[in-house]
RNA sequence: GCGCCUGUAGCUCAGGGGAUAGAGCAGCUGACUUCUAAUCAGCUGGCCGCAGGUUCGAUUCCUGCCAGGCGCGCCA
């Protein structure tokens, strides 16, 4: 189900009849060498600047280079040899060095008003993907302590992400992986252990590998109060064991916990023993074995992953026989081809680069298709507080986790200001200052902007106004200009959302809600709806309605709340 | 040394071949007897890091340099 994505429509509208134009002003002799034009590729763009029309195509530029006549001449010519108006297009103008710029028809804008009303939930969902099954992995932070800020970046974009997704007609899965079988979670198992001991007296020092956060300590006394028996009767070897497994299901338990306040719930949670314990990481060792990517050397057995552009050979089983990361993610990555997924999204924090060109070379390596594993490396946040750099360390157990995060700042809050930037751009994230500006924060701005509409819309069902069907409202009537840039706005929502999926940008989904609130608020400003003339008021009030559809869904993309009161 | 990311307003960042480069915050000036002033209108603020190249056109693409961040394990 996907609402007709009306800016897309018109823009193909412009590229037939900008198509015919050429070949109109071909055959009046026009134009020569130019050839066959696939309209396909001519460019039409919606300008930055609104008083450069709805919208514009740079077609004359382009054929300048193969006609050899000046750029403006040839856009006076196709304007000249444009039909319209059409059912679309008002006006057509030749402007700057070569635009041929479009004036549209309000009645497209109007479409959208009612298109947005009618689908509600769903207007702005698009038919892009096709069903195509993708599946997004991200935030899979050690399973050994609290979620961590970088976590919460990592959570709010791969979240909206999988939601653009779903909205773009894809079969998204979002997947999280439990690094539950390397050392650090038996390094996890003895912080906890040495912490009990030394909760019951015995004088040992804590080894300069362990995990040194409070949270260790609590989660041994909370241990000794629910199992203090039995953890007494073990030996030290099913001691260690037990504390392993006890911390290890706490923390998930904690992450699963943090994660859910903020809003992200994964399909799959998916765990690295498992893996091991089936032995695909062997059933992999074949694999490349079989094809020829594996040799001895040194003791080890490594993977010949410069063979598909890797920059050296990596191991894969270690001298003392066992295997690595590598391995086991390469194992991990056949698994989830192996589910069915057509494309595979991985969202890696930027010290993980390294990684990609290996980790495509052994996927390559097995079969399948390189192209199908995307990486999204996400940069990193530096927290301040009060301008002060906030050094972090799990090790050392100083770290601002996810849950003070939330408790500082506020969900909605926290998560517009990770989505807001771009995923390759630094984030510094001021605490002191999210906090004192929490008043002035954009989101509430957005929030503030649909609150208001509920307001109206209330109050005019207070007052026994019953809103008509949208279709049935003389839209006509909405000719001011800021009414006509809302409803343009609305019109543009299905192509922000296809934008925002190809280019894997979040952030154009928070600048977008920005953007509408402002020109909302605006219209607020300079329009009453409540109390003029009731074919205008009718008219005003479907406009605010679909807004509020919008921004709703838009909202509900960022994974933001949406306030009928503030 | 090699790889990835970044350099745009005082601060935090958008924009990524096109027209006069934008937003928020900060600063200044105005607007509430009105459907929510968590709002609006206006002003101030820019060699788009530097130097070349590609072309009708470069802040955007390419190369080099400078500056910052992160990596470069038989760790995960």
């Amino acid at each position: 189900m996907s609402a007709p994505n009306i800016a897309e429509r018109v823009r193909e509208h412009i590229r037939q009849r900008l198509g015919q134009a050429v070949e109109r002003a071909t055959a009046q002799g026009w134009l020569m060498g130019v050839g066959r034009l696939d309209p396909r590729e001519i460019p039409v763009e919606v300008p930055r600047d609104r008083a450069h029309g709805d919208f514009a195509s740079t077609i004359a530029m382009v054929l300048a280079r193969k006609v050899k006549e000046a750029p403006r001449a040839i856009a006076e010519v196709l304007a000249r040899s444009f039909e319209y108006p059409s059912e679309y297009i008002n006006t057509v103008e030749v402007a700057g060095p070569g635009f041929i710029n479009f004036g549209v028809n309000t009645c497209w804008l109007h479409e959208a008003i009612i298109a947005a009303i009618e689908d509600g939930e769903s207007y702005g969902r698009i038919d892009q993907g096709g069903g195509l099954k993708v599946q997004i992995e991200f935030v899979s932070a050690n399973p050994t302590g609290p979620m961590n800020v970088v976590n919460a970046r990592a959570a709010a974009v791969g979240d909206v992400l999988a939601n653009l997704f779903d909205f773009a007609g894809y079969d998204v899965s979002r997947e999280y992986y439990i690094n539950d079988a390397g050392n650090q979670v038996d390094v996890l198992g003895e912080s906890c252990e040495i912490r009990m001991r030394q909760l019951m007296g015995e004088d040992i020092p804590l080894p300069e590998r362990c995990y040194k956060g409070e949270y260790i300590s609590d989660l041994a006394r909370r241990a000794l109060e629910e199992h203090g028996e039995e953890i007494r009767r073990m030996d030290p070897g099913a001691r260690r064991e037990f504390f392993k497994e006890f911390a290890l299901k706490a923390i998930l338990e904690w992450q699963k916990a943090s994660l859910e306040r903020f809003g992200v719930r994964f399909d799959t949670w998916f765990s690295e023993r498992v893996l091991v314990k089936a032995h695909e990481d062997e059933e992999v060792l074949d694999i490349l074995r079989k094809g020829g990517f594996l040799y001895e050397k040194d003791g080890a057995v490594w993977f010949r992953s410069t063979d598909f552009g890797d920059d050296k050979d990596r191991v894969v089983v270690k001298s003392d026989g066992t295997t690595t990361y590598l391995l086991r993610d390469l194992a991990y990555h056949r698994n989830k081809f192996r589910r069915g997924f057509e494309h595979i999204i991985d969202i890696w924090g930027p010290d993980h680069h390294g990684y990609v060109a290996r980790t495509r070379a052994g996927i390559q390596a097995m079969g399948y298709p390189p192209e199908a594993f995307e990486v999204l490396l996400l940069q990193l946040v530096t927290l301040y507080s009060g301008g002060e750099q906030v050094r972090m360390s799990k090790r050392a157990g100083e770290f601002i986790t996810m849950d003070e995060l939330i408790d500082d700042v506020g969900k909605d809050a926290a998560r517009y200001f990770f989505v807001t930037r771009s995923t390759d751009s630094h984030l510094d994230f001021d605490l002191e200052l999210a906090r004192k500006e929490s008043q002035e924060n954009p989101v509430y701005y957005i929030q503030y902007a649909h609150a208001r509409i509920a307001s109206i819309l209330r109050q005019a069902s207070s007052m026994g106004i019953s809103e008509r069907p949208a279709r049935l409202c003389r839209l006509d009537l909405l000719d001011q200009d800021v009414e006509k840039e809302l409803a343009r706005m609305i019109c543009l929502l299905p192509d922000e959302v296809a934008a925002a999926v190809r280019e894997r940008a979040p952030n154009r989904m928070a600048r977008y809600a920005l953007d509408l609130a402002g020109i909302f608020h605006n219209f607020y400003n300079k329009c009453r709806v409540i109390g003029e003339d009731e074919e205008l008021m009718q008219a005003r009030l479907a406009l605010v309605r679909a807004t509020k559809v919008v921004l709703a869904n838009v909202l509900r993309i960022l994974g933001i709340s949406q306030p009928e009161r503030m």
